[in-house]
DNA sequence: TTCTCCGCTGAATAGAATACGGCCATTATG
DNA sequence: CATAATGGCCGTATTCTATTCAGCGGAGAA
């Protein structure tokens, strides 16, 4: 037993694979994760304990990152949304650049593959907000251009979901892969 | 009083600006929505009935959308994460376009200011995944072209923050804006 | 078959959310 | 200026929920 080590859970044999009540509680959950554990339990037919039992185990296993408020970006004053590619010299992530995670305005950043090196979400107050953390990007060492997307409206905004497309569409003209 | 409708608050003078406290609240919850009103009002210096109030008021204007869960996307099987870029003849938003917002992969919709007309943020479980998703998108009406960032590695990603940086700084080589 | 393990149920308890009465500071009003 | 009204807070009481626990039963291994 794992558990004998010092009464912590560790060295689990990587956490199986969840079931269908394991995905459906996670469907509940990132569109409301606010409900008691006998709701919960009602929704996927478990009792309320054995609910609880489940997001712990799901906790545990991580597939549960953690439970957050979503706030309106407009409540805090940042109603501006843009998408900055950034080139660098060199592959990027340097400390300086990482810097910029700092600002509260900044809320994903990414290295990506394609005609730029990396890729960032940021929120901003306004126009001039968002010059000046251009400005700043432009300041970092290594950054030779950026490039924005400016978001004119959002149709669609959520979390990660649990369900997955179980078969894409082949188009009929298209050959089949090879694996 | 606008009580007095019908019991339901409504027609409320626009929301008052949020204050320090209800920042801190936010800055709390967005980071683990889990704790207590006891804790939560521990951490910004109010009893537990009064923190409540706050959040219940932060609800009832909006400024708080809702609580969820954030999930591993590892967990669900979909590890791997891309921005697309979509390109339509006219100006896109069709019904036949929206119809993707049915895949839980997609997470994200926009439409943006740029060289491309919508973007979208997707996460599926391999390449030929994203390969389908693609698919599914040239045989919409309307779309000529779509360009894809497929992310590398992620080194950023978080909910709205409700902090704003104060003073963004200004290059000194740079002219002041006329407002 | 029989044992073991794992997950479930239902009841009991600990703990948190919520309602309520009263206090104080600020603001509107005569 | 005095005074009433309002809004936000606190402390307490009550209700509801989370959490623990003992016991049951099915799936899988020996």
């Amino acid at each position: 037993m794992d558990e004998e080590t010092d009464g912590i859970l560790q060295n689990r044999p990587a956490a199986r694979d969840l079931d269908a009540i394991d995905r459906r509680i996670l469907g509940v959950l990132v569109d409301d994760a606010t409900i008691s554990y006998a709701e919960l339990g009602d929704r996927v037919g478990l009792s309320p304990p054995a609910a609880h039992e489940r997001v712990k185990r799901l906790r545990r296993s991580g597939a549960i990152r953690n439970t957050v408020t979503i706030i309106d970006p407009r409540a805090v004053k940042k109603p501006l949304l843009a998408f900055v590619h950034i080139d660098t010299r060199g592959w990027g992530k340097t400390p300086e650049l990482m810097a910029v995670s700092q600002y509260p305005e900044v809320e994903e950043i990414h290295t990506v593959a394609g005609d730029t090196c990396m890729l960032l979400k940021v929120r901003t107050e306004d126009t001039r907000a968002l010059e000046g953390l251009l400005a700043r990007l432009y300041e970092t060492p290594g950054v030779t251009s950026t490039r924005s997307y400016v978001v004119l409206s959002t149709y669609l905004e959520r979390p990660v979901q649990p369900g997955i497309t179980e078969t894409w569409p082949t188009p009929k003209h298209m050959a089949e892969p090879l694996y």
